[in-house]
DNA sequence: ATAAAGCTTGGAGTTAACTCCAATGTCAAA
DNA sequence: TTTGACATTGGAGTTAACTCCAAGCTTTAT
């Protein structure tokens, strides 16, 4: 079991941010200490693993505290609302792949045109090049 | 040219979020009529599905801002500076391409494994179809 | 000609997600 | 045994990104 402190650093948040999604039912303590210390397991960190990712790609505490509630409240859900979560859940996460993709193609095409050296960078543009992508997509 | 209210209605934003966005230098209005409207073009428009789309895969306006300014600013960036940032960001953009295609991973699972039914939900969970994905990448 | 809808500005208020603080308790090492 | 690092709580403060408001113009419809 890790202590707050701990877990706190193998996942490079502070402690604050752990009490802080303890309050708003995101994650508790595996358990207490006798003197009141908070309790970590390997699922806790996981969890956490979990919620750190899901921030990055632009999902907000709610829409994860959903994401996780299909766990905890398994037993008061039935397999019909879940599944049609998860499938609603699934065109959000393959519209975010699909805007990443376009991005990448842009950068990547911009990468290619930078020469790179030490030139005013006039010709390079995130813009023009996702220009070029949309006119790809659209065709 | 657009009217702040034709443009926000063509984007589904507020008039206000445009007026904030050209507050804090993401996007200025192209030029102003007579009587102070702020106009917008077609690049305005794309510029701003641009920022949409940014937001909505986890990129903060102040990183959307060094994005745009490869364009804004492209005659003081050398070639190399411009190159060595879309680098960046296009790592930054892989890394959430690779944990987006975690997340699909998961639902496709969890939506496989889902009967539909109108049962409790007890073997539907994210969590565990999610350590299923984590066992098979760590391998 | 006047009302309704849309625009302007500056500035105040809100929400999410932390982040910090003060007062206090716990525990291991010198 | 006392110093230092760690933990507890409740609550205040901060930052980003809006969101709303008031006072006052402009334009369109009746």
């Amino acid at each position: 079991m890790y202590r707050i402190g701990e877990l706190a650093q193998k996942l490079s948040v502070s402690t604050d941010t752990l009490r802080y999604y303890e309050k708003h039912q995101l994650l508790a303590a595996t358990s207490r200490a006798d003197n009141g210390y908070r309790l970590y397991n390997e699922e806790a960190l996981r969890i956490m693993q979990f919620i750190i990712r899901a921030k990055a790609v632009g999902f907000s505490l709610k829409e994860i505290s959903g994401l996780l509630s299909i766990k905890i409240d398994k037993a008061s859900h039935s397999c019909a609302e879940v599944k049609s979560f998860a499938e609603q859940k699934l065109s959000q996460v393959n519209n975010k792949i699909a805007e990443l993709a376009c991005f990448k193609g842009s950068l990547e095409l911009l990468v290619a045109a930078c020469c790179g050296g030490e030139e005013e960078a006039t010709h390079c543009s995130i813009l023009s090049a996702l220009e070029n992508v949309d006119a790809i997509i659209s065709k």
